[in-house]
DNA sequence: TTCAACCTTAGAATGATTCTAATTACTATT
DNA sequence: AATAGTAATTAGAATCATTCTAAGGTTGAA
């Protein structure tokens, strides 16, 4: 997925409610919003700590979310490092980088990646639906 | 990796412990035996579940797993379709493939996948210490 | 045996996420 | 515009995996 400006990333995850017949409210503008500036790999606590200040509750920004994941448009990203659960905005198949020192997450792509998974996943008789691969190792600041 | 037999595998864990520093104590050997003869993907409730029997509590299991997934040798494994964190106790890179209709797990070997992942890795500028490979999909039998 | 460090344990605490029950905001139809 | 029915939101309670705590056991070296 090429690069993506915040507000083109918050109009396609609204777009893509309204397309399943959810209702497009202010709540949901909002947690969209706050997703797509977010620019990492937020987790529902910070987006709930960003959308109160406009008087959203938490509940609205979890059913929000778990609505974006079903539709496939962000896509959870379990962590062993973090207790709280990351979402990803780029569902297209790709490697999370993790440092394991600084915590940072790098999203790294190459092509091979997906077509090798999906070759691996069809050799076991099983089809290829979703990916999610973490690398953990030092990145480049904190290697020494 | 090989296949291992379960005796195999929990003399390995316990070890690994011994080989530390940690005291092979009747408790820790339990837990290292149910990890091995579980044969899947065993998550820490399911391993107390089954040392309760003898009387093991479950900080036990707890502190022996985390310290178990400290030496390396064995590796957590969050999923997003679980809600307990599952372990892998082969370490060595490689895809878990997981149903999203029956929810089974398969370890799926594929040699050139580490190759790749510690290249993209070190395109990026940074080190390779372990990886987390997950693709959802059906499996054979829930394909249809 | 004595001591200190290591282990284990029951039960309490934590904390992310989910649920509940009540209210509010739409939408379509008259 | 009024009504009715459905969808959405919310505060706060509940859940439940995991971690912590504090107390008592075990081990091994001297």
């Amino acid at each position: 997925m090429a690069i993506m400006q915040p507000e083109e990333r918050a109009r396609r995850l609204l777009r893509e409610l309204e397309h399943h017949g959810y209702r497009p409210t202010p709540q949901r503008e909002a947690v969209c919003w706050a997703l797509a500036r977010h620019g990492g790999h937020p987790t529902a606590a910070e987006i709930v700590e960003v959308v109160k200040q406009h008087g959203i509750g938490q509940a609205t920004v979890y059913n929000t979310i778990t609505t974006l994941e079903k539709l496939g448009v962000i896509q959870s990203m379990p962590l062993n490092t973090d207790e709280h659960t990351r979402y990803d905005l780029d569902t297209t198949p790709h490697m999370n980088f993790v440092c394991s020192q600084c915590g940072s997450i790098i999203d790294c792509h190459a092509p091979q990646l997906d077509l090798m998974l999906a070759q691996i996943a069809s050799t076991a008789g099983a089809t290829f639906e979703s990916a999610n691969v973490v690398v953990y190792g030092r990145c480049e600041r904190c290697k020494n």
